[in-house]
DNA sequence: AGTATTTTTTCGAGGCTCGAAAAAATAAAG
DNA sequence: CTTTATTTTTTCGAGCCTCGAAAAAATACT
């Protein structure tokens, strides 16, 4: 049963509404926020004197240029750096990272490290992850007190309630809390991210006209991935992080997929399987656990110059992706995809056979009209999202001072 | 960009809550409320009376028994089903039915009619609907000005806004704007809506505690229809009405689909598909415009009785809806499942392939856990979530008077 | 008849948003 | 350089809404 709207609530989500609304728009004057909240300006002013004084905003004096119009120049109000600021990990095959971003959006600080995911053992990935962790908290340019959120991104499903991976490709480890790892070693509140999510969340953020409301970021690397946006929501499964895309039955009884069952998009799609179909092997081979870029690249090229078994194998991909898209699109209807990873600079020899495939199903009855961006590098996403998923938090955290009062480095220190 | 909250919604919202509780609970009183709303008792005590005076609610005296506790008896409140009336269509296959519902949701008349839709022009079908509707409004014992909300419910798919059919097997017409039309027609604010997705309405709130915030209803019939409820949400396309979960591929290039593509679920699962494999035709056969129930319970007794083609025909349907519903599963994990339908009769020859099948699948992990439930009837669950959702409307209506203030039976007539 | 117990209503306090008016800050005009 | 027009922001009182505490109501127990 949802619960009755409190008299507190109502300020509570209102401050959240201007906080947000200077993280979207930059520096929007007092006069933009009413008009983008639609409360008054009287509000408005009273809630983002408030936020003022707590430090959270702060007014940014002189908005560049326009003074050019008569009256009483509009103030810009930005999102006050020192107000806190998120740590944002990212764990994904062989390969380990950590940013700290303040709470405007900037990255301040950030270390990467190989690793062997694979083959360590479950203390070693979890010592790995607490130490990089540790080694930013300790630098002294940075306010420990402010750090208010880590988000930490995982190749791999993770539980719906964002505490826990619950499987992944990049370590034969299971069930980590991760979550609860970092908050009680740290004590600081920590989530656990899936990855394709955290591409969707940053997509959101860098292009959102494009997308808004409903797209569908796809991860095309070793493994096949999906996050998927919805009215504006991330959706994730009820149980898990959800989206399994890769995992949608594309042919009953198919070819091997690494996950040990059969018939996956992810087993005619993943890049072990366009490896697997370009050397030509047999569906029942087993996948093999990591094909370089390089390689890959030298596929594509490959295919690209001669008609052969490598563009038959990204043929394959192609008709894999297009049925299980077309699957999907018959559930929640077409959207904008964005097709990211190593594997979506040789989207040019995906696409023909993809939209072949897609216009035979009932999604893709405008299959013309889909389209498709591509942006090989998901790293950087990944770990732009995971930051503004980490700071969205702490703005539905720092505004709650009636729920508890979060003792950080933002008290009230003018009146 | 959402709005911020208004001062006036606060008291919007919370009669909403009451109201609903009161429709949820049967008799609740006013502590009962409180609890479940977490409101406190001077707010429940405030808005009841409100809605007390307005005719929305009504006291009803002596909750039968529970005079055994000691102090003032609670005194229960109830929907006064003279605050409204609604009217739920359905139109289904050579089939058309109307009721008429009161406020608190019982049945005070309804009318039923063959007729053929398959051949009937645009403007027959229109004007059959809008005959057979006109007919209840011109009833005498029914004040028209009442009448609240119609909800017109039709097997095929139905935009987002809820205004118009897009497209249905059950007539060669498209893009008829049903809502729109009643709403011209009578001046009542009317949907159109899914069949499909008003089943698993009905299931809600049939059985709040199987059918709660996470769930399938599927129905099994000549064709094959989703209603998917997450999060306790109906979910819904972004453009239409969605959940075409018939119209995932099951074999790219597969069996003939009624809709005209190729391996759809469907073109294995629905009636006409398992009838055809029964009958051993060719995969390629086109598809029947109806197989009648009882051929189907023919079919369905010879496949208990015998090892032949009929029983294989169910198998493959089964393996069908297995890998179906895995693929599902792989996007949103599992959740109970409803099958309804003529053919949800014929479950038992249905679910060990279906079983078999499903536990292939990435969603199928814990398949064995995946409970099936069986309704061989739909049509009175069809009507019952019509009618359901069409009162949900007026709830969020009625207590809506700061913005519009509906003049209709329930005007304040006592202070 | 009196007491205990539970439900419901009443009443004042505290908050929040809103509209209108005032104040502030600038460009344009004289 | 002063005045006027214009736009943004703040201030202030009014009107609601919810809440907690206390009172009132209604019944069972003694």
């Amino acid at each position: 049963m949802s619960v009755g709207i409190r008299h507190d609530d109502l300020r509570r989500r209102n401050r959240a509404m201007v906080i947000s609304a200077v993280r979207r728009a930059g520096h929007p004057s007092r006069t933009e926020i009413a008009a983008t909240t639609g409360l008054s300006h009287s509000t408005i002013s009273a809630i983002s004197s408030d936020l003022i004084q707590e430090g959270i905003l702060a007014e940014s004096r002189a908005s560049e240029s326009v003074s050019l119009k008569r009256g009483r120049p509009q103030v810009g109000l930005s999102l006050n750096p020192e107000a806190a600021a998120v740590l944002a990990v990212v764990l994904s095959l062989n390969f380990l990272s950590v940013a700290v971003i303040d709470y405007a959006g900037q990255v301040v600080a950030e270390e990467q490290r190989r690793l062997d995911t694979l083959t360590m053992s479950r203390d070693e990935l979890i010592g790995e992850c607490v130490a990089i962790v540790r080694r930013q908290l300790e630098d002294p340019d940075l306010d420990v007190q402010s750090v208010a959120r880590i988000a930490l991104a995982i190749q791999g499903i993770t539980d719906s309630s964002a505490r826990a991976m619950l499987w992944s490709p990049i370590t034969p480890q299971t069930n980590i809390a991760f979550a609860d790892i970092l908050e009680d070693e740290f004590g600081i509140p920590a989530t656990m991210e899936n990855d394709c999510n955290m591409m969707a969340v940053a997509l959101r953020w860098r292009d959102p006209d494009r997308y808004r409301d409903d797209f569908i970021a796809i991860l095309l690397s070793h493994g096949i991935g999906m996050g998927l946006v919805l009215k504006g929501e991330l959706f994730t499964g009820t149980h898990s992080s959800g989206g399994e895309f890769g995992h949608m039955i594309h042919r009953p009884g198919g070819a091997l997929c690494r996950c040990g069952r059969r018939g996956c998009v992810e087993a005619y799609a993943g890049n072990y399987a366009i490896w697997r179909n370009a050397r030509q092997l047999s569906e029942n081979a087993e996948p093999v656990a990591d094909v370089s870029d390089a390689d890959m690249r030298a596929l594509a090229t490959r295919a690209r110059e001669t008609d052969g078994p490598e563009r038959e194998a990204y043929r394959k991909a192609g008709e894999a992706l297009g049925f299980g898209l077309g699957s999907l699109f018959a559930l929640i209807d077409p959207a904008p995809v964005a097709m990211v990873g190593a594997s979506a600079a040789a989207f040019d020899l995906i696409e023909p056979a993809l939209r072949e495939a897609i216009a035979q199903t009932a999604g893709g009855q405008h299959s013309g009209s889909i389209s498709f961006d591509t942006e090989p590098n998901e790293l950087p996403l990944i770990r732009e999202g995971c930051a503004m998923r980490a700071l969205s938090f702490v703005d539905q955290e720092i505004f709650a001072p009636g729920v508890q009062a979060r003792g950080g480095s933002a008290g009230k220190n003018v009146a």
